[in-house]
RNA sequence: GGCACCAUAGCUCAGUCGGUAGAGCAGAGGACUGAAAAUCCUUGUGUCGCUGGUUCAAUUCCCGCUGGUGCCA
């Protein structure tokens, strides 16, 4: 069996996967695109050292910021680790807060290896619309996702598939539990603002300026929130304390996209979590388990 | 103390030549198979500061009050 660990940013994931896997033989398993970089580990809040209390984390620190990592690799990265995982006899905990990455790990998920991909510059937003439509006249991408719409494009040239439309499954490939961390949406958003004020204590700074002052301005960099806004501050754009709160605005926003994902995407066993007495919260994630 | 201006959605403000109002931001909801901490979509009822007057009708005009801002003493 796998256990799947979801919910928000800031809920207690990270401490969860850890005791679970002390009390079912478990180990842990990265479900984070921005906790895959070895040089980002405040603002993405990865896991420390201490932290993983001699479980072992599979797919944490796998990647140079340089290097160019997408669900494509996770999707064959995470399988290998979880196959690996069950035949020693172990139980994989997969968390994280990436959606995509869990649904391209655990389902039937189908990419194919790509080679030439058209870029379509000089075409309207409306125009690769169109294009779209005339290929797939039910699909669901919007107009103005412009990048989405061009990788539906390659998608049907490149695999000279004419099926109607991108073929959707919820068929699950492991025997999987899903586990969801939840708390009030206020409290959720004050444990967020409460943690943005301590990554700046524990060093954020440090660590966004190495990053600016390398000057690598890769996709690993900028994506996570917590970097390219204190980018924003040290190019002299805003204040520090405009930057902080960008940071803490855009995360509480990133958790409100998490809910609609796990709420919408996949059926998940959601836990109230007792900050004050964590391990309550364990045992009843223990005792649903057990069931 | 005198004069002027302002008081409208959580915030900043627009507007109604009198027929109970609308933008941006915030917030909320949603989509999502190669950017996913990303990208994209949808969503605006609020004692129009309080009291009285004029009027068929006042948030809009008038008197007063309260609070704020500026100028003059």
């Amino acid at each position: 069996m796998v256990i799947c660990i979801v919910g928000p940013t800031c809920v207690g994931k990270t401490k969860l996967s850890v005791e679970l896997a002390k009390r079912l033989n478990g180990e842990v398993v990265n479900a984070d695109s921005t906790q895959v970089y070895k040089e980002l580990d405040i603002a993405t809040a990865k896991v420390k050292e201490e932290e993983k209390d001699g479980i072992p984390h599979y797919l944490f620190d796998i990647k140079d910021i340089k290097d160019n990592y997408t669900v494509f690799d996770y999707q064959k990265d995470s399988r290998k680790v979880i196959d690996d995982i069950l035949n020693r006899g172990k139980t994989p905990i997969l968390v994280g807060g990436t959606g995509l990455y869990i649904k391209a790990c655990l389902y039937d998920y189908k990419f194919e290896e790509e080679n030439t991909l058209k870029n379509y510059e000089g075409y309207t937003n409306e125009e690769l619309y169109e294009m779209l439509k005339s290929i797939d006249e039910n699909t669901l991408i919007h107009p103005n996702n412009r990048k989405r719409v061009i990788r539906a494009l390659n998608y049907y040239n490149n695999t000279n598939n004419t099926l109607s439309s991108k073929e959707k499954t919820n068929k699950l490939l492991y025997d999987t539990v899903f586990i969801g961390l939840t708390t009030k949406r206020d409290i959720l958003y004050d444990r967020i603002n409460k943690r943005v004020d301590k990554m700046i204590s524990d060093g954020l700074l440090d660590e966004a300026k190495a990053l600016y002052d390398s000057n690598i301005r890769t996709k690993a960099v900028m994506t996570p929130i917590g970097y390219k806004e204190l980018f924003e501050y040290f190019d002299g754009n805003i204040s520090l304390d405009e930057a902080i709160d960008l940071i803490k605005q855009r995360s509480r926003r990133y958790a409100k996209r998490q809910y609609t994902w796990f709420n919408n995407q996949m059926s998940v066993n959601w836990f109230d979590v007792d900050f004050d007495n964590f391990e309550k919260t364990i045992e009843e994630v223990l005792k649903f388990l057990n069931k």
